[in-house]
RNA sequence: GGCCCCAUCGUCUAGUGGCCUAGGACGGAGGCCUCUCACGCCUCAAACAUGGGUUCGAAUCCCGUUGGGGUCACCA
C-alpha cells in the first residue's frame, strides 16, 4: 500500500466498550500506528450515536474511558468539543442529507413514503408463506419531493449481478445482487441510518480499509454500491472474527467481565488486555507475550485467523501476571497506587516501590498486589487457622529463640538471619520450616507470605519485634 | 428458511503439498527447586469434524456431508 492508512474505530454508543470493541479498536490502531515509510497512518475515533433511542452520554463517556485507559489514541476530530472529541455524527446530519441529496439527483436513491405499518403487514405476510422478504419498491420512480412529509431515502439497488471484494482476511466474498433491497438509508426526521452514515463518513474522512466485526460481511456489498455511487474508492475491508464465550456463543455479560472498564477495575494491566486481545485472532509465531511496540511492529492482516474465538480469562490472567512481573517499579507503583487507596492503606510511591519487588511475582492482579503490599503498609491482621496451628504453646520457646536471634542480626539483613535460623534450628534438631512457620505467621499473619527473611528486613527491625511480641502475647492470651 | 462465513489438543494458535510419528501457549496431571506461597524448570495426557477426489505425496488444494456462526429493521 502506497499511500497512508487511513483506518476508524466507529463503536456505537448503546453500552459499554466490550472486549469484542476493544480488540477492533486494537486492530485498527495498530495497523495505523506501524511504522511507514513517509510516515504513519491516521486513527479516526467516531462515535456511531445515530440511534437515538439506544445512544446514551454514559456509553460515549465509558468508550471513552476505556480507549483512554488502554491507551488507544485517536489522531483526527471535528474540532468541536475539544482539541481531543472524537466525530460524532449526530454533530453531522447537514452531510448525510446533503450525500442523500446528490444521490437522488443522480437517480441512485428515492424518496419513500410507504409506512412501517404497510411493510410489516407485507413481511409478515412473506414470512407466513416462507418467502425472503424484500421491499417491492413501490416508489421507485415516483419523484417524491424533498420535505414532504414522512418521507425517508431509500438507496436503489441492483436486482441481477453479484457484488463481491476481496477481505483481507477472509479472501474473496461474493453476494447475489437479488439478495439485497432498496434499504432505507435516510430516515424521515433525517437521520441516517448505519449503512449510509458509516459510508458517508467514510468517504468523508477518506478512510481507506475499514476493519470491523465479523457481523459486518453482509452489510459490505450494501455499502459497496453506496461508495460506487458516491464515487469514491471502494476501501479495502477486513473483517474480523468474533469473539464467543466459553460456550461457544457470542461473549455477553453471562460469560462473566465483557467491559472493558471492568478490566481495568479488576486489576488488569492496560497492556496485558491489549497483548491478550491481539493473540485472540492474531498470531506472530509462537511468540504470546508482546510488548505494545513490538505489537505495533509485528502486526500484519496477512496474520489474523478467520475463525471465531473463544475468550479465555484464564490465559489473560497469566498474561496479567507476566506483565505485572515485568513492569518497571515506578510505573507499577503508580498502577497500584489506585488499589491500595480502595483498601484504605497510604502510603509514598517511594516506599510502595521498595515493597513492590517482593510482591510483584506472585500477584495475577493489581488488587492482588494491593493486598500483598498491604503486609508491609500497615499493621498485622491475622489469618485464624494459621494463628491456631503455629501460634502454640509448643511453638513458644521456638519463638522466643527466634526474637533474640533476629534481634541480634537483624542489621546483617535477610541473609545472615537464615543462617543463623539454620543454625538455630539445627541446633534444635528441627528442620528450617520448622521454625519458620510460627515466626511467619508471628511476623506476617499467615503461613502464605513472600519470602520469610526477606520480609523481615523489608518490615524494619522494630516492627518485626513488635509484632513478635505480639505473637507472644497470642500465645499467652490463648487468643489474638 | 434465503444468502454469507467458518471448521487443528478443553481453549488461543503454528502450519501456506513433503521439514508433521502435527509445534508453542493457557488450563489440567505429575515431578524438581524450596523457609510457606509464587516464580522458574522438567515430564505427561490432549487435536487435523466426516466422506470422496486431485497428487508420487495432503492438516494444507477441490467437491459433498455434518456441525457451528453471522445476517435478513425508519438497530448498529
Amino acid at each position: 500500500m502506497a499511500e497512508l492508512p487511513r483506518v476508524r474505530f466507529a463503536p456505537s454508543p448503546t453500552g459499554f466498550l466490550h472486549i469484542g470493541g476493544a480488540r477492533t479498536a486494537l486492530f485498527n490502531w495498530l495497523f495505523a500506528r506501524r511504522p511507514r515509510a513517509g510516515g504513519k497512518g491516521v486513527f479516526v475515533l467516531r462515535i456511531e450515536d445515530t440511534d437515538r433511542e439506544r445512544s446514551t452520554e454514559a456509553s460515549v463517556n465509558a468508550i471513552l474511558d476505556g480507549m483512554k485507559w488502554m491507551g488507544l489514541d485517536w489522531d483526527e476530530g471535528p474540532g468541536v468539543g475539544g482539541p481531543h472529541a472524537p466525530y460524532f455524527q449526530t454533530q453531522r446530519l447537514q452531510t448525510y442529507e446533503k450525500h442523500a441529496d446528490a444521490l437522488i439527483a443522480k437517480g441512485a436513491a428515492y424518496r419513500c413514503v410507504c409506512t412501517k405499518e404497510e411493510l410489516d403487514v407485507l413481511r409478515k405476510q412473506a414470512e407466513k408463506e416462507k418467502r425472503g422478504f424484500k421491499y417491492p419498491g413501490t416508489c421507485r420512480g415516483k419523484n417524491i419531493p424533498k420535505g414532504t412529509p414522512r418521507a425517508v431515502v431509500r438507496f436503489l439497488m441492483p436486482e441481477a449481478g453479484e457484488t463481491a471484494f476481496e477481505d483481507l482476511v477472509k479472501g474473496r466474498i461474493a453476494t447475489p445482487n437479488e439478495q439485497l433491497q432498496d434499504e432505507v438509508i435516510l430516515r424521515s426526521d433525517g437521520v441516517p441510518l448505519y449503512n449510509f452514515g458509516a459510508v458517508v463518513d467514510d468517504v468523508e474522512m477518506g478512510i481507506t480499509l475499514v476493519a470491523r466485526g465479523d457481523d459486518h460481511v453482509v452489510n459490505t456489498p450494501r455499502q459497496i454500491l453506496m461508495y460506487r455511487a458516491l464515487e469514491y474508492p471502494v476501501p479495502t475491508f477486513a473483517h474480523l472474527p468474533m469473539i464467543l464465550g466459553s460456550d461457544k456463543q457470542r461473549l455477553s455479560k453471562r460469560h462473566g467481565a465483557v467491559s472493558v472498564l471492568q478490566y481495568r477495575d479488576d486489576g488488569f494491566l492496560p497492556g496485558a488486555l491489549l497483548n491478550y486481545l491481539a493473540r485472540l485472532g492474531w498470531s506472530h509465531g509462537d511468540q504470546e507475550i508482546f510488548t505494545l511496540q513490538e505489537m505495533v511492529e509485528k502486526f500484519g492482516w496477512e496474520h489474523v485467523g478467520d475463525t471465531a474465538g473463544v475468550f479465555n480469562p484464564e490465559k489473560l490472567t497469566w498474561l496479567n501476571q507476566q506483565w505485572i512481573k515485568k513492569t518497571p517499579l515506578p510505573e507499577l507503583a503508580e498502577m497500584t497506587l489506585p488499589f491500595l487507596q480502595k483498601i484504605g492503606v497510604v502510603v509514598t510511591t517511594q516506599r510502595l516501590i521498595e515493597v513492590l519487588p517482593i510482591v510483584q511475582e506472585r500477584a495475577k492482579t493489581l488488587i492482588e498486589l494491593a493486598q500483598q503490599a498491604k503486609l508491609f503498609l500497615t499493621g498485622i491482621s491475622y489469618d485464624e487457622p494459621s494463628v491456631k496451628k503455629h501460634l502454640t504453646a509448643e511453638a513458644r520457646p521456638l519463638l522466643v529463640e527466634a526474637r533474640q536471634v533476629l534481634n541480634a542480626r537483624f542489621a546483617e539483613g535477610a541473609q545472615a538471619m537464615e543462617a543463623a535460623f539454620r543454625e538455630l534450628a539445627s541446633a534444635k534438631g528441627v528442620g528450617l520450616g520448622k521454625l519458620a512457620q510460627p515466626v511467619r505467621v508471628a511476623v506476617t499473619g499467615s503461613t502464605v507470605s513472600p519470602p520469610l527473611f526477606e520480609t523481615i528486613a523489608l518490615l524494619g527491625h522494630g516492627e518485626v519485634l513488635q509484632r513478635l511480641d505480639a505473637a507472644l502475647a497470642i500465645i499467652d492470651k490463648g487468643a489474638p
